[in-house]
RNA sequence: UGGUCUAUGGUGUAACUGGCAACACGUCUGAUUUUGGUUCAGAAGAGUCCAGGUUCGAGCCCUGGUAGACCAACCA
């Protein structure tokens, strides 16, 4: 067999070039570096993936280092949910790392700093030094402090460090380039004081370090030969070099910082700061809600850990900013589960069946199969009797042909049970069905061997016993957000845009008995409505339901009347007239539609004409003078030139030697669209 | 008005030194099916942001544009 080339994406490129120029392998050394602020989300799920693979890739170290160097916004409680999440994961970091425990060195590099008139302590207000930053498009200038004498900082430093001024007073910077083009270059700030406990260091500190500074120096310390990280700190690296600079010993390892796009999922937020807002507002019941995209969230809700790494490892890295679609995520998981998930049945919306001629009272033991996919995963029991519940949904009185399910005088099967053929129905005084009454042929059973049983009918429904069914709690989801990107409109709050219908309780559905023993991570299929498994909340004696992800379902897409769900969410238009992108010039949009213009035919030709008119109203001259020029095989944009052209002549524009090359080359195209442009001149 | 980065089907990623634009999701057919699931077979969908240039040959190299993202927290 021939080797398959995987395409190594473009840091594991990075890596292997460095490889390849001699870095010694077995130097190679990884870390994730969340800070404990928050929970683990599925973006995280991209980096940890990224840096453990890689580690298991080249059989290299990752460390797992908190950067822990804010204890206004850190907590025990986030450690100890970023471990138990990326266990989950299945990872296992080398070592134990802590920004904190570096506190020292970092402090002792610090005065090493200010000794070589590096670093200077400065005591102007925030709003000062902000001024004299400057702006991206104007130099700062330097503060009054900056060349204070080496003895007076390291004696205000040293003080800062004691604990004798405010939070806030007195901050250390570096000494770099108030002019660089690069604003984090202007100065940038190494130490502040905070007035607050740490969680792991307590009060022992109230200098504590800024993440450009500690973090370089924390990888440099643990050695990590690729230091990763999303692409918001590109800017930071000329920083994080400069850092390195000032303590670099050449007989170490030197680490890389390299930057790599953040995952975004469409119809959800993903930053840290969002989700807590979600949770403090109690749009949602916590971090681990099923509905957020948080690891713990996921795990809630039925996901597995090889959906997620599955997830990761399909979605890719890249440095791109881009939007993932949630239906791939959706694809990662029923992939998995559709090989793992016990089937079972159970009915969420019921309706009573009655089967006429079935003996009263009599009740028998059917075998289900756990799953098609296994054939070694054998059967369990599943009990029937004369008196059912199907889904409401499955029953019509009369349907067109496209309608596969039971309808009056039609049969269907019973998964893993008789053929039934419907007869009549009970209504109530209002008119709605109570009951619907049926025939079984009570030779088709399923598994029974007679010749009834393996005939074919159109339509398997799923049931449950009435007297043996269990009640149970389910929760459906939807999307947690209308849009497909809440967050990414300047002009609204991405609050705007949730989904007040994304939760869906069912206080009583009716499962198979089978279920009562369920355990927490147990994953089952509920036959033909989606992958399932138990809550947390749920106890021996109220059981509750989470649903993962429904089945494809190629019938609700035939049916939307009858099956599309509460909230379809609408998708953006793709700007199709122009319209939607404010800021494209027309000319832009006229050679964008142009391009295609030859691929298409009938109305929407008609339509892309009518566009480029309507565009090239607003079109100058000057501006589509040098479309013709267009090389001759790029027939579209040369079309569209010529529409646009005939539109600003119709407005007076004169005639002159350019238009009328352009038009005579027109007339002597092979592209009939064009000549007929062409003509109309 | 600055600096840095990015641009490939609807979506996410490939394409090694310039050589037939590939894969997955999604969409649409058809077959199989005791889940309108799965599986199998197939289809549509890109002129690689635009315009030039170099070259026998450009998604890739060069020039000039355009659009988007990031950068002025005592956050990370």
């Amino acid at each position: 067999m021939t080797e398959e080339k995987e395409s190594l994406n473009f840091i594991e490129q990075l890596i292997a070039d460095d490889l390849a120029a001699g870095f010694s392998p077995e130097k190679l050394r990884f870390r994730f570096p969340p800070e404990p602020n928050g929970y683990l989300h599925i973006g995280h799920a991209a980096s940890i993936c990224l840096n453990f693979g890689l580690g298991e890739m080249h059989n290299a170290p990752v460390n797992l280092r908190f950067d822990d160097t804010n204890p206004s916004k850190e907590e025990q409680e986030y450690v100890d949910a970023i471990k138990r999440d990326i266990q989950w994961l299945g990872f296992q970091w080398a070592t134990e790392c802590y920004s904190s425990d570096y506190f020292q060195q970092l402090y002792d590099w610090a005065v090493q700093l200010i000794k070589e008139g590096k670093a200077y302590v400065d005591q102007q207000s925030a709003e000062a030094m902000a001024e004299q930053k400057g702006t991206p498009t104007t130099p700062g200038v330097a503060g009054p402090f900056r060349d204070r004498s080496v003895e007076e900082n390291l004696d205000l430093f040293e003080r800062m460090k004691a604990g004798e001024f405010e939070q806030g007073s007195y901050v250390l910077r570096a000494k770099i380039d108030m002019a660089s083009s690069n604003m984090l270059m202007r100065d940038p700030i190494l130490y502040r004081i905070v007035r607050k406990a740490h969680h792991r260091t307590g009060t022992e500190w109230c200098i504590y370090p800024m993440y450009d500074w500690a973090h370089g120096e924390s990888d440099y310390v643990e050695q990590i030969s690729h230091s990763l990280c999303t692409l918001e700190f590109k800017m930071h690296r000329e920083l994080y070099d400069w850092f390195l600079d000032q303590i670099y010993d050449p007989t170490k390892l030197r680490p890389k910082q390299r930057e790599f796009a953040r995952r975004n999922l469409s119809y959800t937020v993903m930053s840290k700061r969002k989700l807590l807002e979600l949770v403090q507002t109690k749009t949602v019941t916590g971090w681990d809600d099923p509905r957020m995209p948080t690891i713990s969230g996921l795990r809630r809700r039925g996901y597995t850990p090889e959906s997620i790494r599955k997830f990761s490892d399909v979605s890719g890295i890249s440095k791109r900013d881009s939007v993932t679609d949630v239906s791939l995520l959706e694809f990662c998981i029923r992939e998995d589960l559709n090989k793992t998930a016990t089937r079972v049945m159970g009915v969420l919306d019921p309706v009573k069946l009655v089967i006429t001629n079935y003996p009263a009272g009599k009740t028998e033991i059917l075998s289900a199969e756990n799953n098609p996919e296994n054939p070694n995963s054998g059967t369990h029991d599943l009990p029937f009797s004369g008196e059912l519940y199907i889904e409401r949904e499955d029953f019509k009185e009369e349907a067109g042909s496209k309608f596969f399910r039971l309808t009056l005088g039609n049969e269907v099967r019973l998964k893993s049970a008789y053929i039934i053929k419907g007869e009549s129905v009970v209504k109530d005084a209002a008119g709605n069905i109570t009951e619907i009454h049926c025939t079984a042929d009570l030779d088709s059973r399923s598994g029974s061997g007679t010749e009834a049983s393996t005939r074919k009918v159109k339509g398997t429904l799923h049931w449950v016993s009435i007297q043996h069914a269990i009640k149970a709690e389910v929760r459906e989801y939807d999307r947690l957000f209308l849009d497909e990107a809440p967050d990414s409109h300047e002009d609204r709050n991405f609050m705007e845009f949730v989904n007040p219908d994304s939760l869906k309780v069912i206080k009583e559905a009716y499962l198979e008995p089978f279920l009562k023993d369920a355990n927490l991570d147990d994953k089952f299929q509920f036959q033909r409505l989606g992958y399932f498994t138990l809550d947390k909340e749920s106890s021996s004696e109220s059981l509750v339901f989470n649903k993962t992800v429904g089945l494809r379902d190629s019938w609700a897409k035939q049916a939307p009347v009858a099956a599309a769900p509460p909230n379809q969410p609408v998708k953006q238009q793709n700007n199709a007239g122009g319209q939607a992108q404010g800021q494209r010039s027309a000319i832009n949009e006229i050679q964008k539609i142009s391009k295609k213009y030859t691929n298409l035919s009938g109305d929407k030709l008609a339509a892309a004409r009518a566009d480029i008119a309507k565009l090239a109203e607003e079109v100058s001259y000057e501006e589509l003078a040098p479309l013709f020029n267009t090389a001759a095989k790029k027939v579209g944009t040369r079309i569209g030139a010529m529409i646009t052209l005939g539109v600003l002549l119709a407005h007076g524009q004169e005639r002159n030697a350019e238009i009328d090359a352009f038009i005579e080359a027109g007339l002597s195209d092979g592209n009939e669209e064009l000549v007929a442009e062409a003509k109309k001149i």
